[in-house]
RNA sequence: GGUCUGGUAGCUCAGCUGGAUAGAGCAACAGCCUUCUAAGCUGUGGGUCUCGGGUUCGAAUCCCGACCGGAUCACCA
């Protein structure tokens, strides 16, 4: 049981006796004991102080008085904080049952068949690279995956790609014109990136068109929509969308390539879907939908044709969701997907990772699925996050600044190998596929603490000229902490004797007891990250837990310990930080080195 | 203009469900490796928590207003 949980009954009780009144649990409130005072829990009694009808301080110590023995081994009162300190028995009694616990911070929802949720990430189009801003995408969704899993969810990731429209016929049609055949294999450029090199060979041919109709003295707006390359991409459309075979085809060839690309893509950032959408299969679907929702007078049809939902009793405008000509919109295609899903899944929950950008996108999403019938429309969550910015604003494909996810992770690693080169080489027997696997999993570590660090929902910035650091409050630190603790146990051999002869009598110091009383906190750390959709709890607990262990392994030493009890104290100690290390950062997505 | 969202140290960020003297890292400076991995540890300097009101025993935190930034309000996706 939790500390507060025993502890309110007992401050309720004391307070009933001394004062004579009832208080709420609300009113109990706990905190953390400041390191100046001496104490492990403090009990704030402002909120009931004016029911005792005495100054805040005489309450403190007369609440004090009554709670001292057992548990409580002692007590101070600072004005009106009253700071416990609780027998150091029950800290160890807690680290053993941690010790104990092979699936520790795995939480419960209570009984019954887990309820499952639906996460959907990563989202791209099929017509350019990953950039930085899905790696930001897809590591807050898979994180908040693992996150929600340990909470108790079942949880099915899903993606869903856009794989069809005019910017995917926009690189078709560049290929096919400036092409000369180029393939993955011919030329040994990845897929996606051959593709996204088309989509902006076709900006460039088209801008030029652009200018030449100006210069023959058309105005901008038409000479946009005058352009030949963009009537012959809208041209493509329409034959994509009349299933005509050779566009299929070639969409279908360019498609390949682009997944190919992807799936190193993602392999390499350690994120996975279990079922994967394609726009090209749902649309039709959503169609379908619009017009059940017609039939039924959800919807209307204006005099051109178009289709709309009046969202006046929502608070909000109109919204289109099928065109005059009878094709389909994003929103459309949302409709769909959501349709297929809950087709495949028993949903009882679905969040949509989708940047902030899309706030309205998604609110009315929530209310059209609603309307449709879908029972997990009003209660969808979009996990809107902030955008990854660039030290002169957003990132801009057609200015060129946009990060590139393959390049940053492949400048992640080099820097790690780089920065790891000394101290890698002096470890025994260190073979080059070793030193290789270590810069792996530490460059991208760096990337990826440094990305969920920050609170999910805040813009972020992103410096390219300043590099990722690998020291002070990053991945690597966390990294080392527990390759460090690696270390120890490997010295420490086969005969870890981890169980205390007495562990009554053990006596703690303040580092040791500051350390359990971290890795006691880790199980809220998991709830609260889920409650809040938010891996940045987990990333500023995992780092305040290697802190907590590396100053107390500057001060302890492991394994010259003479004591045989404070050597198997500290040893169950730094296994299970090493544990909970390995497990937080699980739940982050980052895998943590033996050595390094 | 309406709506949403943010403003904390030179920089990047915690803290925000109200609690004691606002924390980290980077950068700067000064120390600590014959002892379990120095990607570590310890210390120094650095703050009008954007500003002004309000609520409260108590406000970075809640409320109102102002200022500054971002997003959004498409027959784009």
């Amino acid at each position: 049981m939790k500390l507060e949980e025993i502890l309110i009954p007992k401050v309720q009780e004391a307070v009933k006796t001394l004062y004579g009144v009832e208080i709420t649990p609300a009113q109990v409130q706990f905190q953390k004991t400041r390191a100046e005072f001496e104490g492990d829990i403090t009990l704030v009694v402002f909120p009931f102080v004016k029911a005792a009808r005495k100054a805040p301080a005489m309450v403190a110590q007369e609440v004090g008085e009554a709670l001292v023995g057992g548990l409580i081994e002692k007590y101070n009162a600072v004005q009106g904080f009253l700071n416990l300190c609780i027998a150091q028995s029950y800290w160890i009694e807690q680290l053993q049952a941690i010790a104990e616990n092979t699936e520790y911070g795995q939480l419960s929802r209570g009984e019954g068949e887990k309820p499952l949720m639906m996460v959907e990430y990563s989202s791209p189009n099929t017509n350019k690279p990953l950039h930085l801003g899905h790696v930001r995408n897809n590591l807050l969704g898979y994180s908040i995956a693992k996150i929600q899993e340990a909470n108790g969810w079942n949880v099915v990731k899903t993606n869903i790609v856009n794989d069809r429209g005019i910017h995917i016929c926009k690189s078709m049609l560049a290929w096919q014109k400036f092409g000369n055949g180029e393939t993955p294999e011919n030329s040994g450029k990845k897929g996606d990136h051959l593709i996204g090199d088309y989509y902006v060979r076709f900006d460039v041919e088209y801008k030029a068109q652009i200018k030449e109709l100006m210069a023959q003295g058309m105005d901008e707006e038409t000479a946009k929509k005058e352009a030949p390359l963009i009537k012959e991409a809208q041209a493509m459309l329409v034959k994509w969308e009349q299933n005509d075979p050779e566009v299929r085809a070639l969409w279908q060839k360019m498609n390949e390539w682009v997944y190919a690309g992807f799936d190193e893509t993602y392999k390499q950032m350690g994120v996975s879907f279990d079922k994967i959408y394609y726009e090209s299969d749902t649309y039709l679907v959503g169609k379908g939908e619009v017009e059940r929702g017609l039939a039924k007078g959800d919807f209307y049809r204006r005099e051109d044709g178009s289709v709309w939902a009046d969202l006046a009793q929502n608070g909000l405008d109109e919204k289109l969701l099928l065109r005059a000509d009878g094709t389909s919109v994003y929103m459309t295609q949302d409709i769909g997907t959501a349709k297929l899903r809950f087709e495949d899944y028993p949903i009882d929950k679905m969040v949509y990772v989708v940047g902030n950008e899309q706030e309205y996108h998604f609110k009315v999403l929530s209310i059209l699925l609603d309307r449709l019938g879908f029972p997990f429309g009003k209660e969808l969550v979009h996990f809107s996050y902030g955008m990854v910015e660039l030290p002169n604003g957003k990132m801009k494909s057609r200015e060129g600044t946009v990060v590139d996810a393959d390049d940053l992770m492949a400048q992640m690693i080099a820097d790690a190998k780089e920065i790891s080169k000394d101290k890698v080489n002096t470890l025994p027997d260190i073979t080059e596929a070793e030193a290789n696997e270590i810069a792996r999993v530490v460059g991208l570590g760096a990337l990826k603490y440094f990305i969920l660090k920050v609170d999910p929902r805040k813009n972020m910035l992103f410096n390219p000229e300043e590099s990722i650091d690998f020291n002070g409050n990053t991945g690597p630190f966390i990294q080392y902490t527990y390759a460090r603790i690696q270390s120890v146990l490997r010295k420490a051999g086969e005969n870890i004797d981890s169980r205390l002869s007495n562990p009554e009598s053990a006596t703690l110091s303040d580092k040791e007891l500051s350390l359990i009383q971290r890795l006691v906190d880790y199980p809220a750390a998991v709830r609260q990250a889920g409650d809040e959709f938010s891996p940045a709890v987990i990333a500023n607990y995992a780092y305040a837990l290697a802190c907590d262990f590396n100053s107390f392994y500057h001060d302890h030493s492991i394994l010259n310990e003479a004591d045989a009890d404070k050597r198997a104290l500290r040893l169950m100690l730094a296994q299970n930080v090493a544990k909970v290390i390995k497990s937080a950062m699980a739940l982050l997505g980052i895998e943590v080195p033996n050595r390094m």
